[in-house]
DNA sequence: GTCTATATGATGATAGAC
DNA sequence: GTCTATCATCATATAGAC
């Protein structure tokens, strides 16, 4: 079950130093490094450094996207769905941490080159995701009617994303807890 | 008054620069380019690129701690105070636009560099001023008891500077509007 | 304050042996 | 699948002329 190919243990090094780091600030050497072998030998596995973040972030874009098509052709009610969304997301931020933040941290720049357009789709994708969801929200009566959803839209999207800086897998607070937390104040505010 | 010394000039088209592309993308050829003069010259102006984005960052942080220090100082209620700090922060985005991308982009980075270790020092300042703000709302009985207040000062600090990736100063939206629906949402919730 | 010319080092990538 | 050896390129930075 845990098996891995020495390739997908060569990405998952990749990652993490590309998360940390930064794909940039990354060479190839430091990667070769972690792997415990020398740059060159990289080239026998992957074309490009490129190659390496492309493999990563398609591969995590595709299970992410089926999460919330479960999700949308679902048959909860709009705050259900809305909640589920959230969960699902800060569940991705446990499971794939570093494919999250190289996400978060390199995606604006690398969506600019051809290879990388797909980044872009995948935004354009998430922006109908969340909107179809909080417009359900707000014409069943769930959601307030004067909410700006483009921009409650953004502010959920960054605010759940963001939480990969911060968010430590394993320590006191669960992922279950965050999402928990952050649905009361997302829903109901912070006031008394 | 709108008096720029040369200096400011290229410090302007670095930092724009580097927002854009991130440090590490931008060349000083890509910086030299944008003024119109070839890369040697650069350094008639400064010791390196580093020091360009250090310049740039520690001025921008000199200021905008300066704006929270009165805050603090000021004699409003906790909720005003809170309130403030929030249409400050995104006060801040709309004047120092590339200075706060740059600071969100790569401070984490930067910071495990000694010559940037006074972003981990206003990192935690920071923190002591959102905490101090949520601690007397709750005190005060304007904010619930049951908040995890670390839990959303983080919240807090990540939605408002996140934002400065889709504000566009001078758009439909001011940083006046913008701040007013965030902090409706923040502080009432999304739910009817 | 900018240009010419160039040193120096790091980085992504390749070819072929083991 | 990894190593040895190495290349071409690009990036930061310098020195001195104009």
């Amino acid at each position: 079950m845990a098996e891995q190919t020495r390739r997908e243990e060569l990405l998952q090094i990749a990652a993490e130093l590309f998360a940390t780091k930064g794909f940039k600030n990354t060479t190839v050497r430091d990667i070769a490094d972690a792997a415990g072998i020398l740059s060159g030998s990289l080239y026998h596995h992957f074309d490009s450094k490129e190659s390496m973040v492309d493999e990563i972030l398609s591969s995590f874009q595709e299970e992410l996207f089926g999460a919330y098509a479960g999700i949308l052709a679902g048959t909860d009610d709009p705050r259900a769905k809305l909640e589920a969304a959230v969960r699902v997301s800060f569940e991705a931020i446990d499971h794939h941490r570093d494919e999250v933040a190289i996400f978060q941290n390199e995606a604006d720049y690398l969506g600019t080159f051809d290879r990388f357009a797909y980044l872009a789709d995948r935004n354009q994708q998430s922006r109908d995701v969340w909107l179809t969801l909080l417009r359900e929200g707000v014409s069943s009566g769930a959601l307030r009617k004067d909410l700006d959803v483009e921009l409650v839209y953004r502010f959920i999207r960054d605010t759940v994303w963001v939480a990969v800086r911060w968010y430590q897998p394993g320590g006191k607070l669960s992922h279950h807890d965050v999402a928990d937390q952050y649905l009361t104040i997302l829903l109901d505010g912070i006031t008394t």
